[in-house]
DNA sequence: TGACTTTTAGAACGACCGTTCGTATTTTTC
DNA sequence: GAAAAATACGAACGGTCGTTCTAAAAGTCA
């Protein structure tokens, strides 16, 4: 790997725990050049514009996100226990001190919901990728006989999605200690609907 | 009213839709003060300071909130209908053209979980508030008998919250047409594992 | 080692940030 | 109407923003 390379990762892990704190438009240049020790024009060189170190951010989010709770989840056996694995993994994400901003995806989409542009779109292809994948997940539990033949595997996989930003809330901004157990309470609620 | 209360009026009534756009942090005295054909130092002076404004624009929130969602829930008969009325009003209110920028609420929430300060204290006030008044409701559901007797409240409304900001989401970022329908389900599957 | 490319630094740019201050204008009160 | 109080303005402050240059330093490879 060339030294630039090798600065350039450094830049956007920084970069990634900058904006988990303080959103994407919150991440600036200066005060990222000065954590890591470089000048603002040698930093600004590796990323050409703002807008791509905030892309740059996104994407690895998504590596993140993909190491963190995908690829863990396939290690799970399709159906039922992979779906409960999918579930109990998203929360750590949430909440992991390794995203001490908690969950970037969700930061971003409030502060992209109302513009346009590469940075919206990408958040969305992403968000849109992510459900698919519980969307699959449930369709196994279904394949498997784990969950009734009529579920509509969407809409489960929607309602998990609340259940997890309402845990995000819970826990981050409302400091709640019981934040786990409703959480949990309630995913039991939406399994137990769907049983055969 | 002097004419000092109605300038901080119209000013706080435009902070409003811009920081639904931008953020409580996107929103900017300069900007505010060109579209009001105010001076910048005139505007500033009704408030002192940013954050009073960002407070104020959060107030002005919660009076919103109050009229459009709690003060017309309250119309309906306790119980059931009340809680569904609260229900529809709350998706409404997300994404009522009057709240052009979506829940405010809910982008401050996302923005103030990581800070500590003033803004963050009253964010986090309210919202245990708006808990509050969605818990009470579903209390009354179970003094009616709509609701089992071993419901939990604080629970129900929890999930309440979470299928909205999921409907948020779906609306907003993802722009999915069948965003409220999916709401929908996900409130009748709610409702109906609370019968007694 | 020497030639060549990649990476970094430094200074400067115009624009905008929140904030302060002294002064003018307008509104209110008597 | 005049006097007092409230309100608005304009200019300026020190900072920071993203971005653009040019030049030096460091890395790469024959």
């Amino acid at each position: 790997m060339s030294k630039g390379e090798e600065t350039r990762e450094r830049i956007v892990t920084r970069a990634y725990l900058m904006a988990g704190r303080d959103g994407l438009e919150g991440l600036t240049i200066g005060a990222l050049a000065d954590e890591l020790k470089l000048s603002k024009s040698g930093l600004f060189a590796h990323f050409g514009s703002k807008e791509e170190l905030q892309l740059e951010v996104l994407r690895e989010t998504e590596r993140r996100y993909t190491e963190m709770v995908i690829k863990q989840a396939l290690k799970a056996p399709r159906g039922a226990p992979r779906f409960k694995k999918l579930f109990e993994l998203w929360l750590d994400w949430a909440t992991n001190p390794v995203n001490p901003g908690g969950c970037l995806f969700l930061a971003a989409s409030m502060e992209l919901d109302d513009r346009e542009g590469r940075t919206r779109d990408y958040l969305v292809a992403t968000q849109k990728q992510l459900l698919a994948f519980a969307t699959q997940s449930v369709r196994l539990c279904v394949e498997q006989g784990h969950f009734k033949a009529d579920t509509d595997c969407e809409q489960v996989a929607g309602e998990l999605y609340g259940i997890l930003v309402a845990y995000h809330q819970f826990k981050r901004l409302l400091r709640d200690p019981n934040a786990d157990k409703r959480a949990k309470v309630a995913f039991e609620r939406l399994i137990k609907s769907l049983q055969p």
